[in-house]
DNA sequence: GTCTGCACTTGACATTGTGTCAATTGACAT
DNA sequence: ATGTCAATTGACACAATGTCAAGTGCAGAC
């Protein structure tokens, strides 16, 4: 939100995640988001050299507009590191429903389009270094289990985390947030922590 | 392997394995698989109406062919249920490696294709049963923790055992394959499993 | 032997969606 | 007035899927 700046190329953003929120999901053509934009579809292109930077440039739009990065700080302040896990497991859990439409998207571009495998690769090295941090604030506390190493444990975090794993328990399974939110803090502390 | 009936179209549902499994992934098109079962494109579509059907027939052949109902039935044979859920993650997530390159491009399809979308939900429901009665199992043995219910728990272990999971530390993390299935085991065990 | 049916081939074509190109318009600034 | 810049318009190239119609070659029945 931030500025009201109605450009053209935050327009056609805005239009881009809103069709993409709507969650008709494979149905949101470049003429789709031209229309909603209410521009041609060539002006898209004017803007964007391709569908991939569109979407690329939809996350990032999102990513700061929904002040992702703030939200993942807070759980920087925790005291110690399971009260910083949880924060974490909730920041991030709770923010995955906000992006989906769009992260749907880019995974689907994923595949066939090398730029937006990167693009993909190094927001989720964000997410992965938030898992580093708790992991290792845990570590400090010593109370990491080590059974996997820190290495192992990040990654696990990481992928209990996924948006995929939400994604299984919410669209698949018909799974309540919070249910989820639950769930995934109880899995991450009974995988990673150990009593004190 | 089993039967050596060349007929035309298990000849076009190997290429299509093959090519799937070689993992070069999203260009495998239609006369790909034409060319590698040494036919025309035009024949293909004598024998599958469309590309959906032809991954969804690729899936059931590959299923027979490497005879995953009998491995998962290995699984029921386990005297009691910790036995049953290890082996169970062990046949199922030593199978995963062997269906990826279908799966993925079944994966792909079911976003835009309804058909795709059931075969794919029945595919995994098999598996879900798999988790069902290993859960059961261990219910039975009073093994069960109660910090989820008996769905919850289900719904779980079909979570950690997608393929999603599989690819998350595989493909993008470079795990090996025994890592995989030595954490799933533990993780699975750590979050279902309750001291005797 | 020829006829018939069947599996397959050949080549053309429709469709959908992405991305490109060139000519034009309209507004605004100087 | 003129130049510039954003956007429009319409045409087109390009993949890839899927459709259609005519033709080929071969095996089995009579």
């Amino acid at each position: 939100m931030s500025r009201e700046e109605s450009t053209t190329r935050t327009r056609i953003l805005k239009a881009t995640c809103k069709l993409l929120a709507a969650g008709d999901g494979q149905g949101v053509r470049m003429a789709d988001i031209a229309k909603a934009a209410k521009i041609s579809r060539q002006a898209v292109y004017l803007h964007f050299p391709n569908r991939a930077e569109l979407l690329i440039a939809a996350t990032r739009h999102l990513d700061q507009a929904k002040g992702i990065d703030q939200r993942l700080e807070a759980s920087r302040t925790a005291q110690n590191g399971l009260v910083r896990l949880d924060a974490f497991v909730e920041a991030w859990g709770n923010y995955i429903p906000e992006i989906y439409g769009v992260a749907r998207a880019l995974m689907a571009m994923k595949d066939s389009d090398p730029e937006a495998r990167a693009a993909w690769n190094d927001r989720m090295s964000a997410v992965r270094e938030g898992c580093a941090a708790a992991v290792d604030a845990l570590e400090r506390d010593r109370r990491l289990t080590h059974v996997h190493s820190r290495d192992e444990s990040i990654d696990i975090l990481w992928m209990l985390l996924s948006i995929r794993n939400w994604e299984h328990l919410i669209q698949d399974r018909g799974w309540s947030q919070q249910d989820y939110i639950d769930s995934i803090r109880e899995i991450a502390r009974r995988v990673l922590v150990r009593s004190a």
